[in-house]
DNA sequence: CTTGACCTTGTACCAGGGTACAAGGTCTAG
DNA sequence: CTAGACCTTGTACCCTGGTACAAGGTCAAG
C-alpha cells in the first residue's frame, strides 16, 4: 500500500502520515525500489487507533506513549486507563470552568440590556465590561 | 509611571505590556529623556479592561477591536454585546461537546474495568480504545 | 567606581496538530 | 514523448498569548 492509498483509507492526508512518522507515531515503513513508502495493513490499524485516541481527547504525545508501550511488547491498558482518567478529570474541570464563564457571560449580557450606550463613559472603555460588578 | 510599576500594578509582566503595545492594544506611550516608557494612569485602566475582557473569554484581537472603536470616539457597547453573544454561543457549544466527551470517557473507563489486560491483543494496540464499541 | 536593578531593542521560541510550498524523481496512459 | 498523478525531501508557516534571551543603555546607592 502506498502512502496515498493509506491516507485515503484512513481519511487523513499523505502529509499528515509523514508528520505522524516524524512524531514517532508510525514506524518508518519499508521502501520500494523507487524509494516510495510501502505500508502493511497494520499501519491502517495504527491510524485507526490514533483517530480513536484523538477522539477521546488524548494528545499525540500521549498517544505515542501508548504506542511505545505496545511496541515494547507491554500491554498498555493500565497506562491508557491512567491517561483517560486524567483526561476525564480535565474535561470535568473544563466543563465547570465553562459553566462559570457561561453564567458570567449571561450576567454581562443581561447588564448590557439594562445599560444605555449613551451612558458609556470614555474612562471605562465600555461600561458592560467594567470592574464595578 | 514606568513600565515596571505599571506591570506590577496590573499583575502582568513588563514583557507582556510591550507585547500588548506591539499588538496595538496599548498606544505607544510618551518617553522620558532616557528613552524609558512613561505611562499615565489611563494605561492602568486599559490593562484592567483587557483583563476583564480576557476573563470573559474574548481574544486579544477582539479586545483590540473594542479598544479601536473607543479610540475612534465610538461607544463600543453594541460591538461588545455582539462579541459576548457570539462567545456565549461558543461556550455553550463547547460545553455540549465536552459533556459528550465526558460520557464517552466514562464509557471507556467503565469498559477498562471490565476488560482483562491479559486479553489485550497486539493487533488492537489496546482493546479499551478499539473500534468495536 | 562599581554593583545591581531597571530599562531599551531585536529575535527566537513554546505547545499542538498539522498545512503549504518548492524542487525534484517516478510511473502510467495515450 | 509528454502530460499528469503520484511520490520524495526539506523547510517554513498557521494560530494564540505570551516567554526567554542577548546585548546593550541608565540610574541610584554605597
Amino acid at each position: 500500500m502506498r502512502i496515498g492509498e493509506l491516507a485515503e483509507s484512513a481519511g487523513v492526508s499523505s502529509q499528515t502520515i509523514r508528520f505522524y512518522e516524524r512524531q514517532g507515531l508510525l514506524a518508518e515503513p519499508a521502501r520500494g525500489a523507487n524509494g516510495y513508502r510501502v505500508y502493511e495493513e497494520s499501519a491502517a490499524t495504527r491510524l485507526r487507533f490514533i483517530a480513536m485516541a484523538q477522539a477521546a481527547g488524548l494528545t499525540l504525545s500521549q498517544i505515542r506513549s501508548i504506542l511505545d508501550l505496545r511496541d515494547q511488547g507491554t500491554t498498555p491498558c493500565q497506562h491508557v486507563t491512567t491517561l483517560l482518567d486524567t483526561r476525564l478529570a480535565d474535561v470535568r474541570r473544563r466543563i465547570r470552568d465553562l459553566l462559570t464563564l457561561q453564567t458570567e457571560l449571561e450576567t454581562l449580557l443581561q447588564r448590557s440590556r439594562l445599560l444605555d450606550p449613551g451612558d458609556c463613559a470614555d474612562q471605562d472603555i465600555c461600561h458592560i465590561l467594567s470592574p464595578s460588578q
